[in-house]
DNA sequence: CCACTTCCTGCCACCCTTA
DNA sequence: TAAGGGTGGCAGGAAGTGG
């Protein structure tokens, strides 16, 4: 043997063990780094096989945390992408999904499954496949496709293009399949498959886009409220200011979505269309002092929770009104000493619409749009506006200079409410300290990241990254002294604190409270209550006059308005708030109406009594006194399976109640 | 257009933890 | 034991949805 030979060996099976390897360790939860969360489902992954087989995630990653949330994306379609992600392939899907899931693919940048529809279209229309140039027969928009295609491969290294190698059969109409059927399962990779679409990718190479047709903006769904309805307010306040509160206390009413709307609230960390060449443009670290090209915010105070816009929501333009923008290259110009502790959002606020496009250069470079707070110019006393008031240029005056270090906090000044927008959290924002002028206080810290680094290994480091996360939410604004917070994700505006920490898991989900009735799940417990009430059809409000009882505060407001010509919201007590008997809830609001115990059934049919000078059932035994806790998305349903939900009870001492218990039940 | 449902957020009472 | 934070129910307006 000579010595001096050199040897070279391939393991052939090394790319499709490592892929079973991850994708066996994705289902076993282990090492997974990022959840994304897809209408009530979450899915665990890891970022690096996310990264490497999407576009969108390989840039979105750069400023997301931990917890993605998708709102573009049906949680059916974003499983078969995941399990191709995992597995490369895409196993019996549906036709009636197979234009979403393209569709989809096209938006999260994943090229095998955004080209499955130019194979697919020969599939249908030919008998053979495609691997070998188009048949005989073939219509001259085949040929040509298929010149197109296999130009397009060609063009991409031969890789690219997703090639279906066998199709046995192509059966559109097997309903009978459940959709966990659907889920990877490669022992189904059999003959009765309804489709197989099976790759040889070479490489992973990504496509180029605009070698395809153009990618069509996503529209978010319509119950997406969070992306579309409601952060597509305009970041006006409300035309009463005492619209949403009775309280003399609070004359002004909080900012609505301030300098916010849908697409740029989520464009604050949303990554932009994948680019041109299919790779996500790093972070650029500039020099403050000079015009400043991001393709991406960077943050240095990543939120914990991401909620991602499609990569291109200009479509939304005509329904939202006041919208931001986003643009695969946000140019954000500041002068003298920037503010570099603080990322730069690439959210835009507009006034109009089509400011958009004119701002917009052929290169995709869009000046960055501000918005401003206007206190002075307010139209009703207490009230102040948002408005647009210019484009920052390249001549800014020198306003962001740091004014004064005190107590380990630097306070700049800025001109814009649209730098404040980029302020990483944590800063307080006094809004109105001048004309257009804001004083920010930025606490001074060493590099997060290096902090945490130093304890990983300490057990404090769990918990200051919780307590971290804790205050990650959230922007504090202060106008004429009034403290407003700001989420981070949505920049809805909170007068209370615990109103914003409330909201916010409607962004992380970090609790879940599931219906004990059914299989929805609610970000919010009181939305599970009112939820749950009905499933028992308990009807807790009376009205007064009539003695009618309804099921909740809106029926039965609207019974009153309309039968009774009054208003329930007036002086006089029009009706009665009964105790709930048929859900564990917080017995407290509504005691002290009564003197007498009041006889409540509990979720196991137990009677019991509540005792009026205690807030929780005097003899109920093993009762938790806090209601039902949040569970873990494991935990659903499980402890409910053999419970009875309901029993008739007699204890009820009136019959007043007229709630039907489910027949399901 | 109307009825109904769901969402939203300020407010507040209660519970739990911590000092 | 008091203080403070967290939790969740309630009020009532707004928005969404379906007939």
């Amino acid at each position: 043997m000579d010595s001096k030979k050199l040897i070279t060996a391939t393991d052939t099976q090394y790319s499709g063990s490592l892929l079973q390897a991850l994708n066996d360790q994705r289902l076993q939860g282990l090492y997974c780094d990022v959840t994304v969360i897809v209408e009530d489902r979450k899915f665990r992954a890891h970022k690096n096989i996310l990264s490497a087989c999407s576009t969108y995630f390989h840039q979105l990653f750069i400023v997301a945390g931990p917890v993605v949330e998708l709102n573009f994306i049906r949680a059916e379609i974003f499983a078969e992408i995941l399990n191709y992600i995992y597995s490369a392939k895409i196993v019996r899907v549906k036709c009636d999904m197979l234009e979403e899931l393209i569709k989809s693919g096209k938006l999260l940048g994943v090229p095998f499954i955004a080209e499955l529809g130019i194979p697919l279209s020969q599939v249908k229309s030919m008998s053979g496949t495609v691997k070998d140039g188009p048949n005989e027969g073939q219509s001259n928009s085949d040929a040509k496709l298929w010149e197109s295609t296999k130009n397009a491969a060609k063009a991409m290294g031969e890789s690219g293009i997703p090639v279906i190698r066998q199709a046995y059969s192509v059966s559109f109409n097997k309903e009978s399949d459940s959709e966990t059927n659907l889920i990877e399962d490669e022992s189904d990779d059999d003959d009765d498959d309804d489709v197989i679409f099976c790759s040889e990718t070479v490489q992973a190479k990504p496509v180029t886009p605009e070698k395809k047709e153009p990618v069509q903006t996503p529209i978010p769904t319509p119950n997406d409220q969070d992306a579309v309805s409601k952060q597509a307010t305009p970041p006006t306040p409300p035309q009463q200011p005492n619209q949403n509160t009775k309280s003399q206390t609070q004359p002004q009413p909080p900012l609505k979505n301030m300098g916010s709307a849908p697409s740029n609230t989520n464009s604050t960390v949303a990554p932009q269309n994948p680019p041109a060449n299919g790779s996500a443009v790093p972070p650029v670290t500039q020099p403050a002092s000079v015009t400043t090209v991001l393709p991406v915010p960077p943050s240095q105070n990543t939120p914990s929770t991401v909620t991602t816009a499609p990569p291109d929501a200009n479509q939304n333009l005509p329904k939202l009104q006041p919208i931001g923008i986003i643009q695969p290259k946000t140019e954000l110009i500041l002068d003298g000493n920037s503010i570099s502790t603080s990322p730069v959002s690439s959210a835009v606020s507009l006034e109009q619409p089509t400011i958009t496009h004119k701002n917009v250069s052929f290169d995709g470079v869009q000046k960055k749009q501000v918005v401003t707070f206007s206190p002075g110019s307010s139209s009703k006393p207490g009230e102040f506006k948002i408005k647009i008031a210019d484009v920052v240029s390249g001549t800014s005056k020198d306003s962001s200079e740091p004014r004064r270090i005190m107590d380990g906090k630097k306070i700049i000044t800025l001109d814009t409410a649209s730098e404040i927008e980029g302020l990483s959290t944590g800063c307080k924002v006094y809004a109105n300290i001048g004309e257009d002028t804001y004083d920010i206080v930025i606490p001074i810290k060493e590099d997060p990241e290096e902090g945490l680094a130093k304890l990983e290994d300490d057990d404090e480091f769990q918990n200051r990254k919780r307590m971290k996360l804790k205050h990650d939410d959230h922007y504090e604004l202060i106008v004429d002294g009034r403290v407003y917070y700001i989420c981070i994700v949505c920049k809805r505006s909170y007068v209370c604190l615990t109103s914003l920490r409330r909201h916010f898991n409607v962004h992380s989900w970090e609790k879940k409270y599931p219906c004990r009735y059914c299989e929805r799940v609610f970000p919010l417990a009181e939305y599970r209550t009112k939820h749950e009430i009905h499933h028992t059809g308990e009807r807790r409000y009376q009205c007064l006059t009539c003695g009618s009882s309804f099921i909740n505060y809106q029926v039965m407001a609207s019974h009153i308005r309309s039968v009774h010509s009054m208003d329930p919201a007036g002086d006089s007590k029009l009706y009665r708030l009964n105790p709930c008997k048929t859900l564990q809830i917080r017995q407290y609001a509504y005691i002290t109406e009564s003197s007498n115990a009041v006889p409540v059934i509990n979720d196991g049919g137990i009677v019991y009594d509540i005792d009026p000078d205690k807030s929780e059932p005097a003899s109920a035994e093993n009762h938790s006194s806090d209601g039902p806790k949040p569970v873990n998305w494991d935990d659903i349903f499980i402890q409910q399976s053999n419970q009875t939900m309901f029993k008739p009870t007699t204890a009820e001492g009136s019959n007043e109640f007229e709630f039907v218990i489910p027949e399901s039940y």
